[in-house]
DNA sequence: CGTTGTTTGTTGTATGTACAACTAATCTAA
DNA sequence: TTAGATTAGTTGTACATACAACAAACAACG
């Protein structure tokens, strides 16, 4: 608890100025998301998570820790777009506690209808803005910081953009 | 509407992991302040704002405009640190719609006590983890992201480090 | 088998935020 | 000077999330 190194002025800076995106840029997501479609980019990530996994389907606990998000939230979330008949729950086999959660057509179809328009606003608000080379330091440093906030690297699975594979 | 540029590889495992950093930090912050000092984040933000600012004193709008937050949400924040009288409002002289924030010295007391926690938790997540070099393009990439997030730059005023100047 | 402990998922409760509506003060311009 | 527009801040309402408590199914072990 004793010696805390303070900051130094470019260290400074940097914090700065990186805690004001992470203040706006997920606002700015969710609402192009929300006026647009009517999702929360949560709700977006989690359609373009099933609409890649085998079968569209996924276990609650799956999906959670791939979303990194608790599980109340993502049970309150599922009753939302189950609602809405974007995905459907089934119990799961082979473990009757389990629940596993299925894209339904209606949700495949809303990501695919979805996908442009957010990936339009990825590209506007980070990629196209950034040099190609700062979109290669970007990801190395979104690694090095996941080492430590995800040390077991749960949400590693490809996501957030619906191949547009055969059905 | 039209044509949208997919993601290519690389740019795509940018954004997941980006985006996984987007999630998972701001929970982090907050829960370390949380747990430690019973204040959330962004009230911290808005506390050490205050201390650095002349007279420990600023325009309800103008510490808005600084921790890019809505007004409503403002209003609310102030209302709960003025209720741990961390802050009092007052009048401002000029304008009579205005109302200026200004720490009080138990609020001075709360910043420097929490910020040695916090500017740990920072070190451990972000700066530590990452080579000088990253950090300097952190900071880089930051910029450029708000162009396009905060055309106006309003954010940017030094910020979330009570220095420690005679008090 | 039963008992204990763990995992899976849902729900009660408190709280925080957004959006819109609102009041009051200020500014602008005829 | 006064009517209309703009700005500052607060509040009503809806909704999303966290944390903790909970029920049900499984697993381990005597």
């Amino acid at each position: 608890m004793a010696d805390t190194p303070w900051l130094d002025d470019d260290q400074h800076l940097a914090w700065v100025r990186f805690a004001a995106v992470l203040e706006l840029l997920p606002r700015f997501l969710d609402s192009q998301l929300e006026r647009d479609e009517h999702l929360s980019h949560f709700d977006y990530y989690c359609l373009a998570m099933l609409s890649e996994a085998p079968q569209r389907t996924l276990r609650m606990t799956v999906l959670a820790s791939m979303t990194n998000a608790t599980l109340p939230r993502l049970s309150r979330v599922m009753n939302r777009l189950e609602d809405a008949s974007y995905v459907r729950r089934e119990p799961c086999p082979g473990d009757r506690r389990a629940t596993n959660v299925v894209l339904t057509e209606e949700g495949w179809a809303k990501v695919v209808q979805a996908a442009p328009g957010h990936v339009r606003q990825v590209r506007r608000l980070v990629i196209d803005a950034l040099d190609p080379e700062q979109v290669e330091q970007l990801s190395a440093i979104s690694t090095r910081l996941l080492t430590v906030l995800d040390p077991d690297q749960k949400m590693m699975a490809s996501a957030l953009r619906p191949t547009q594979p055969a059905r």
